[in-house]
DNA sequence: CATGAATGAGCGTTCATTCAT
DNA sequence: GATGAATGAACGCTCATTCAT
């Protein structure tokens, strides 16, 4: 029977309906400013139905962190699909770092949360080994793309797997340095032009550079 | 008499009591999960009594949190005093960032949440100035040591400014990745070796680099 | 079904259980010295059930006190449909004052105490709006009533406004003052002798005065 | 010696001092609004200083009242002092009662206060007592000076203690009503013109009146 | 499945009063 | 007498979670 179907449908619709609500709400005003009667609320629906499809604020916070964190994966992996030389390959990984920045920025400012931290426990081990293991792949492609500039001459013998991790950090402090308006005043300069500044310095780092 | 110096220092030091157990409890579960109430059991004093030495919950943390950027700042102050080559002191600030990070960990691990910044808001404008001016000033040594690299030939002719951002960025982010179990986990290796190695790859690029 | 009806009874009677509570305590103790926690004791519900029926004590005081203030101008109101000659309709007026004030004692009350406007400002705006209209269209009613009499010639030619004033203050003063006990005491006669007494002095006055 | 006095002198100088600064702001903000904080710290003294010079934060607000009540009693047992003819005397004390409130707005008001009943509860015995005495001295003279009016046959044969009543009421009815903003903003004329108005009619309807 | 009324613990803050000094 | 640090109970209000229907 379609039956089940259906209501299998209905489910993860009105599941994916409370977190659409509680989406908006936590980016706009944080995790713990956001109450379970405004998502129910905002889904129409009744604060006991949020329940039955989430355990608890904390673990329906996580999936929708989760569901962030998966469209960067997605998006990253989707960039080692295109056939680009590896220097090339960098920038656009920086490139795309920076685009999730901007089209989710919501997101990207959520991971900076200290609740991010207490709240990603949370979610079923099922997800969060999934997680480790897309991130492992990523790092993985990313440390090849290294391995391949150096076989190729056009980085230096650098350690493929340090180098991945220090460019990975790179962009990510610098979307967090400039997160904080303080510094963006004190900086006097825009998150676009730095971002492209440093994963560039990086690359000419790994071209020029000599050992490892 | 020395009553009345005895009950000054009596004072100061409930003043501690109060900002040590504050500072266990913020750092172990951040300024919205901790209450009143614990921090005056821990300290083993009235919650009324809190009152009576910071004005709010708010200034209780603004104050924790003050106490740690006067730290970085005066370490990062002290680092530019030595009298270093450019590239050596490049490495020297690095290193006194990974170091603060290591001797007051949950100082550093505390700023890189988002939580931090919408209390620091709460600090007396005129703290808020004077850290401002703190960090413009690090910021402005920072930029003229590398200036004074490019003057000496050692350093590429790169935008002073923009690299001393990128760099300070980059340490920032390792030593963000790396407060993550998961990324620790995942990259297998640990922050002493990163933070250092990229330090490394950094002035290499600013060394070898030609053009702005 | 009468589920939904039966649901909506027991709503209205558990908000009215509510305002009993908290009629009783706040004319026992008035607004200040009364605490939600009280009333939701008296009501055996939780204090946090009480914000499901009142958003806030004030609203739920601004609520009782409407409702007293409405049974008055009610009784005004229905007064001053009888078909009675002016002078027996302002013996009537004072004497439905004076009722009301048997009646509902505690509202009375409650109406002499200044803690009452500075909650009766919270109401919503429709309901001052609402009572102030109430208000005035009594007072008009009640200048006309002397207008008449003036016409008719019972009254001498007052100013029938600034006499309904008078009139009003002079009943409602003498229900203030015997409100105090060590008045009663000082003055060794009950309200009921004293009311009618003024009601037919004031009568009196207008009948046989001459000029306005 | 002089040492005693002195003392004692000073005593009072101190409780004065509380007083004022008390009164200050228990006029500006209201009994509940006004802190033992603000008192000990407007009057340069120790909170716990208070405590020497009264028990209670009751006490202190009902010994301002006191200090009220007996200036207005002071003033009328003037008036009686005056060689007027009892019309002229009648209007005298409402226009007493009238510049009082005028003078001293704020005790008038305070009155009006539910606080106030509870808290004169407060005072000591004695004073209670002397109120009373004094409370009851002022209504004999009134009395009085309708009984003479009644035998110069100015006035009606009315009950002089009763009109003496409800005189004292309308007026303070008057005063009353027009304390609040709403009521004045209905009514539309000021408390001047009403009050002396008021009076008149009041005496008129005595010297007319005819019977008791 | 879904509702929404109800709970109960918790929040930051205030303040009259006490008491060791 | 005078101090002022400390108390402790109270305040109005919120909200994640439960559960009878």
């Amino acid at each position: 029977m379609g039956t089940e179907e259906r209501k299998e449908r209905e489910k993860l619709a009105r599941q994916e309906a409370i977190m659409a609500s509680a989406r908006e709400l936590f980016f706009a005003k944080g995790f713990t400013a956001t109450s379970m009667d405004e998502i129910a609320q905002r889904t129409e629906l009744s604060k006991g139905a949020l329940y039955l499809y989430f355990a608890s604020k904390e673990v329906l916070y996580a999936t929708i962190l989760n569901e962030g964190l998966k469209i960067l994966f997605d998006r990253i992996e989707a960039a080692f699909q295109l056939d680009l030389p590896p220097d090339q390959m960098l920038r656009k990984i920086g490139e795309v770092h920076y685009r999730y920045y901007l089209d989710y920025r919501e997101y990207s400012r959520i991971f900076f949360f200290r609740e991010h931290r207490d709240v990603a426990r949370q979610l079923p081990r099922e997800l969060i080994r999934d997680n480790l293991e897309k991130g492992m792949r990523n790092f993985q492609r990313f440390s090849e793309v290294i391995q391949k500039g150096i076989e190729q001459g056009i980085f230096a013998r650098v350690d493929p797997r340090k180098a991945a991790v220090a460019f990975w950090g790179a962009t990510n402090g610098i979307l967090f340095l400039f997160e904080d308006e303080l510094n963006r005043e004190m900086f006097g300069m825009d998150v676009e032009q730095l971002i492209y500044y440093t994963i560039d310095l990086f690359i000419e780092a790994l071209k020029k550079r000599q050992g490892g």
